[in-house]
DNA sequence: ATATAAACGAAACGATCCGTTCCGATACAG
DNA sequence: CTGTATCGGAACGGATCGTTTCGTTTATAT
């Protein structure tokens, strides 16, 4: 098994051009410092030590802190969560609901987006990606569950982008709480809530 | 013998208690800091230049920089914000909506709290505060709107804190991605959607 | 009247991180 | 061979953190 997590001998320049390596090693020193420290311990100087690279390599490719959470992200990304279609709305909720709640507790991509939120609040160009990069991509996936919904007439077709928002508000809500615990009946709920199903039925 | 005529440049003990004078000078500076610079300006450092304070003496009645936030949210809320009671939950969910967002829009309550979810995502002490102490007392105000809806069996009881979860969340959403226009279309669904009302009725 | 206790602001501390700027070494491109 | 852009290391000035020490001030307890 390939050991990743520490810096490898000293790596020098390949010439007059990007090293892979180097910004390999930084992408992972810091994926690695979030999963371990969350936001609170991740810092440059940090993310450069156990890469074993400068400071001044990774503000060369990376301007600001958020620019290089977007791509740790990105990277994370490989692990993507598959859309649940079970044939109704509030059972899909339940499905999707469970598993981004335990793909946020149990990778670094909770930290990460707990990082880029946090750093939205600082730097207008990370609040300008979280807002039109990240929710985007985060609404259109959802949105073909409502849409399916709709089709089966479970909700109105109006109502998608208010639910969509709804939906997405419940999920940061405990991600920013730190309340991801698998807690099945309040996600059930919430989940029946949104769907219009009463409570009860199957 | 002292001068009672006009302020002195320094302000010193009152004896072994809390000088309410430094409470609020502190307060204000902070107030202002956050008005004039944002999360991004803010620190212990500066407000304690501004309000002419020693850091030990802030460090002594807020543990951390959550606490302070907090307190100086309260004081700004309590001055600006009313519950309304117009007799039917969607109708008290728009008119409160829409005092909320523009209470964040139009005084340094949106910069605080923003602040205040950002600190919670760096430090440990941040997040208890903001989930056991600010939100619930958050939680309790709105709490009374809901629990009016239910004793008019506008709402089931047993969802009225699922109900709010879904409140607060679509607020922070709102808030974190800096979309607080006065979408009074948008608002309107959502409070309908949240309060159980089909479109269009009244 | 006096002693105690606790608050006050100022100043300094060690530490961390920021973002930047040097430097010598490296290796591809022309 | 020369030029150029990269690499990591080291150090910088600056800011802020949270703490500690110090002398001063004033209400309260004795």
């Amino acid at each position: 098994m390939p050991d990743t997590s520490h810096a490898d001998r000293r790596r020098s320049s390949i010439g007059a051009r990007r090293n892979p390596d180097a910004e390999a090693a930084i992408l992972t020193a810091a994926r690695a410092l979030l999963a371990e420290r969350g936001y609170a311990g991740f810092s440059i100087e940090e993310v450069a030590r156990r890469a074993g690279a400068g400071k001044p390599t990774i503000y060369r490719w990376w301007a600001t802190k958020a620019d290089l959470l977007i791509d740790v992200y990105a990277a994370e990304k490989a692990s993507h969560m598959a859309l649940p279609d079970t044939g109704a709305l509030w059972s899909d909720l339940l499905a999707y609901t469970r598993a981004l709640w335990g793909f946020w507790r149990d990778t670094p991509s909770g930290s990460i987006f707990r990082a880029l939120i946090a750093e939205a609040q600082t730097t207008e160009a990370a609040l300008s990606a979280l807002r039109d990069k990240f929710l985007p991509d985060r609404l259109r996936d959802l949105r073909h569950m409502f849409e399916r919904a709709a089709d089966r007439s479970e909700i109105r077709a109006s109502e998608i982008d208010d639910l969509l928002g709804l939906y997405i508000g419940f999920n940061w809500l405990h991600l920013l709480t730190d309340r991801l615990a698998d807690d099945a009946p309040a996600i059930e709920r919430t989940a029946r809530l949104i769907a219009g199903q009463p409570p009860g039925g199957s």
